[in-house]
DNA sequence: GACAGTATATGCATGATACACACATATAAA
DNA sequence: TTTATATGTGTGTATCATGCATATACTGTC
């Protein structure tokens, strides 16, 4: 297979599992895929103020005040003040981590779905030249964190992450 | 790795392309994701109507007559009439062309750029592992078109495209 | 204490979208 | 042939997510 073939295939793969996990986990929780992404990280992080979400999100300040209000008054996340009372420290309820397990199980059952499809044997090499392509795409930091937006890092901790691995490696200048 | 976490980094994976070249696609052209899938769609498939097209992209009626309204006015796209004076047959315009083609160069190169740094005696097996699981992902022809919106034909020929080949023994029936 | 910087919140405008409906044309049935 | 139904296109209206500009509250510094 030539190369830009294979490109292309890589480029349609991508449009094809975006689009199978963000429309599991629509039908599962009719979020939208800005409230997914909030769900999920406030999850793995939380207590986050509203500008950082916001950065790893990708969107801007008014955005996602907007976005924190509707998930707040739905009851999903919750606003704590903190020791700069400027911040307000954001958390998941009760509620809201009943729906990011929702997320977790619908995003889960599409991405384990694919991969059964795979030859057992070929797993290993292929979460190899995935990490590979993650860390070629990771950049920074911050387009690190936005990238693993919607991480399970139950499944995923940070010490084998490949896009956590390389943004730690830009943040220190290390090799 | 556990198939779990393999699981997740694929869903990563598919982000961060995705992402990737739509943002680069955006930089070059300023369209928007519908926009460019309607170029490029229009590209390898002259002569659609508004409906088909529509199907294709994955919008509403309405939605799919503004888009072509909007890229008609901006003259990248020209309408024709057809034998079923009810339908229209879309086209690109020279305008159109050019566009598509900063569309393919920008996505290309991001893609290729990815692929670039996997080793390349691994190519092959990566190529064969992505066409597997695309297979999977396609259930239906109207999905397999919907996959395959934004890709250039011209280094993906349907007959070597493994969604079309699964979008065709579907329609036929065959194993 | 005045001032610059930062975090949150809000008024306003825009753009993409869906739904409901209107109209033209084609096809099938009577 | 006439009538009814289905299909393709276009439009009025409403909604929702978003960004920009601005206001407010708080922090830390000079």
């Amino acid at each position: 297979m030539k190369k830009e073939q294979l490109a292309n295939l890589l480029g349609s793969l991508a449009i094809a599992v975006s689009d199978a996990q963000s429309e599991a986990m629509a039908v599962r929780t009719s979020l939208n895929a800005s409230e997914m992404a909030a769900v999920m990280t406030l999850g793995t992080s939380p207590g986050l103020s509203i500008d950082h979400l916001g950065k790893i999100l990708g969107l801007s300040h008014s955005a996602t005040v907007r976005l924190v209000a509707k998930l707040a008054a739905q009851g999903q996340i919750a606003r704590r003040p903190r020791a700069d009372r400027r911040e307000v420290g954001l958390r998941l309820t009760a509620k809201g981590r009943a729906l990011r397990d929702r997320l977790v199980t619908a995003r889960g059952r599409v991405l384990e779905g694919c991969i059964a499809s795979l030859p057992a044997a070929e797993r290993a090499a292929f979460g190899r030249l995935v990490s590979t392509l993650l860390e070629t795409l990771t950049a920074s930091r911050r387009q690190a964190d936005h990238i693993c937006r919607l991480c399970d890092e139950t499944v995923c901790p940070l010490e084998s992450c490949p896009v956590e691995r390389k943004a730690v490696r830009l943040e220190t200048g290390a090799p």
